[in-house]
DNA sequence: GCTATGTACCTTGCATCGCTATGTAATTTC
DNA sequence: GAAATTACATAGCGATGCAAGGTACATAGC
């Protein structure tokens, strides 16, 4: 008998692992350099292969705003659409990093369960 | 001025992570040796300094059996209250296996951008 | 015997957040 | 000038951790 994969378990697995992950790494990203939210998306696309909605990104970014965790600003471009900048605050750093400790301490233990 | 760190959104935040995967590392623990859910509680917080409520552990071990993932049996004991020992299915190993490539991947894309 | 604590299971309802779907508007390409 | 792309935004749905509440038995201390 062939063992199948329920690929709708995954896919929602998948989707609930990025609730929580997803607002640590776009941080990440944004301490590296400010960006706006389309190229956010593929950036996420590219560096971590993951394939995130627009739906999903827009709302983060007001949420870590209103958090006052990221700041944002307009900028008018010389030819294009205008784009919104997102930049990491003082605050948003100083979260980043506790965000940081808590999620290296929960990889070395999921690490250490593994090889168990 | 001291910038102060929002524990309720850490708190808020933190419980977001635990979504999708807790699922994860509870398959991961039942891998290692079939466990009744009280147990997991202990060892969640024992192996991943994990705190996770009996509210949150009975609906996931029922959903997992449900979606076939594992098979819970009654264990009468010599002395003390009966435990339903939970296990993994074969079917569950498989799945188990398809979660451990998409999060060490994930994992590395988090590691690649952090040292950015 | 009786009370408190611990073990072990379970369920209801709320809050959060990713995603689909949909919309707007400007720009670029053919 | 039609289609595709860029870039933003929101409403509503679905999934799931958790607080709160409940049941039932066991054990330890008085």
């Amino acid at each position: 008998m062939q063992l199948e994969i329920n690929s709708y378990f995954i896919t929602k697995w998948k989707s609930q692992v990025k609730k929580g992950l997803l607002e640590y790494i776009i941080m990440l990203l944004l301490k590296s350099k400010p960006c706006y939210g389309y190229e956010l998306i593929n950036e996420m696309n590219q560096f971590a292969s993951l394939e995130i909605a627009e739906g999903t990104i827009y709302p983060l970014l007001n949420r870590l705003k209103k958090e006052k965790l990221v700041t944002s600003e307009w900028a008018e471009m010389e030819t294009g659409i205008p784009r919104k900048y997102y930049k990491l605050t003082e605050e948003g750093i100083v979260h980043l990093e506790v965000m940081k400790q808590y999620f290296e301490a929960l990889n070395l233990s999921i690490t250490r369960i593994t090889k168990e």
